[in-house]
DNA sequence: ACTTGTCCTGAAAACGTTTACATCACCAAT
DNA sequence: ATTGGTGATGTAAACGTTTTCAGGACAAGT
């Protein structure tokens, strides 16, 4: 019974006779053995895990791609290292650096769009295969995951119009960073537009949402004031619907408010 | 330069002549040189990762303790290998081996409380550091955090009373499933008898909270109605909230819903 | 000149696997 | 009796590190 002999039985891989198949099998479960994959990955060039890099799971959308990414790596045989970057692009190189070295065979993450080049040219550098979500494509060679912001952001704000809203506001994320911010925001004009209403008020908010309770009292003073509002992601969505029930008004009997991302809130 | 000089100046260890230092240095620079964590692993015995498994990363309580994990992770110097068991006990045995297989230095964990024992024992025998999240102790040499879910249940349904609430309500999870939810049933018992009042009409929910409009209904059509509900989690509180908001009541001003964990929305 | 000490560097073993190769026993066909 | 094939098993190298040990160079003190 040599290692070579454990190793085949191990993986059902050359010729092994009953005999000693039962012998080695009853061995590993009198002594607990269990492979160490490390071991095994040093061998085979082979970690068996892939990294997955999101900018926090605090937010649920991050939390639900999560569970999607495991639930499929489950499947095929891998299994995933989970780092996050609380938004802070440095730490996103830095994460992506830490992975590499543990030799993951690929990646899935969702980076700050001002730092996407870094990132990706630090990525493409590594030729480990990589799928970026929530990111939009920056070059053609890149695989990504993702939506069509722009016209998912002009059918809600069309929808709403069609609702019979004529003064839509719109809470935006912070231009700077985000490309997902942008293109919803031109969704949004443009649906404006088509309606052929006047582009409402528009706040942009950094990822501070905290006083957002302000922003509300704003579009509520504007005049004529907005009957619904439009906001780029849900998060915010939800951030107003309380900032609006502090103040008083109820959604959406007073003002309808539209989120985006499609968060189960329950 | 051999080998050895090479790992002397990565991990600063050891004499190493300025001069070569540079030469390495610059050599790993330009190669793109990241050194092997996986073969490290091998000779140092040390994998560099912990183990977390939860149940699902859909419920907000569970992605923010692994947010937290992995916080603390990094900052030990630890990476962590995520996996979810979709509560699903079977999954939650073999999680852990293949955890165990990549030789985890430690773990973290929330099982099914009905698995719990065999789960524990599996760990036990394997020697390698564990801390139950979100479990109550099964024996005194297990560490554990976790809550007074009691003493909670029973405060959160002492507030409601002395808010002036006669009747009070409960929607509890899965007396089977969960430990948690016995506790905070028992908490909640106790505040009603310690209040004075007749424990009000309860019912208890699998983990399908998707009719819960149902059981609302049914909440709605006691004789007396209850004008305040407690449940035993944040997620059925919000499901509850919902279904009340279908059936045309108003929360809180037609009845007060009171949940359980302090999940963040928004 | 000699020891002694310090600082630097390389050789080699070890970690736990996998795998190419060698060996051996056995049997069948010539 | 030889050859050849087949199936079972062992040997040893390899993967990329770390670490122990043994030098080697060089200066300083005797």
């Amino acid at each position: 019974m040599s290692v070579a002999t454990v190793s085949r039985v191990m993986n059902d891989r050359g010729p092994v006779s009953e005999q000693t198949r039962r012998t080695v099998g009853e061995a590993i479960r009198e002594t607990g053995f269990r492979p160490n994959v490390i071991g095994r990955g040093l061998k085979t060039a082979r970690s068996g895990t892939l990294g997955v890099l999101v900018p926090s799971l605090r937010n649920p959308i991050f939390a639900d791609a999560v569970q999607g990414i495991e639930r499929a790596a489950e499947a095929g045989g891998f299994r995933i290292l989970l780092t996050s970057s609380n938004y802070v692009p440095e730490k996103e190189v830095a994460a992506i650096d830490v992975l590499l070295c543990t030799r993951v065979e690929g990646l899935v993450l969702t980076v700050a769009d001002e730092s996407a080049s870094r990132a990706l040219e630090f990525l493409d550098r590594s030729h480990v295969p990589f799928v970026l979500v929530f990111n939009p494509a920056r070059t053609a060679s890149h695989s990504i995951v993702t939506i069509d912001n722009y016209a998912a952001a002009r059918d809600i704000v069309g929808r709403l119009i069609r609702m019979g809203h004529r003064r839509i506001a719109m809470i935006a994320g912070d231009p700077q960073a985000s490309d997902r911010s942008n293109l919803r925001r031109a969704g949004y004009e443009q649906a404006v537009v088509d309606g052929g209403l006047r582009s409402g008020p528009v706040v942009e908010v950094g990822f501070d949402s905290r006083d957002l309770e302000r922003h509300c009292r704003f579009l509520l003073s504007c005049d004529p004031a907005p009957t619904a509002l439009f906001c780029s992601t849900d998060m915010l969505a939800i951030a107003a619907i309380r900032g609006f029930s502090t103040l008083g008004l109820r959604v959406p009997d007073d003002i309808s408010v539209a989120g985006f991302d499609g968060i189960e809130v329950g």
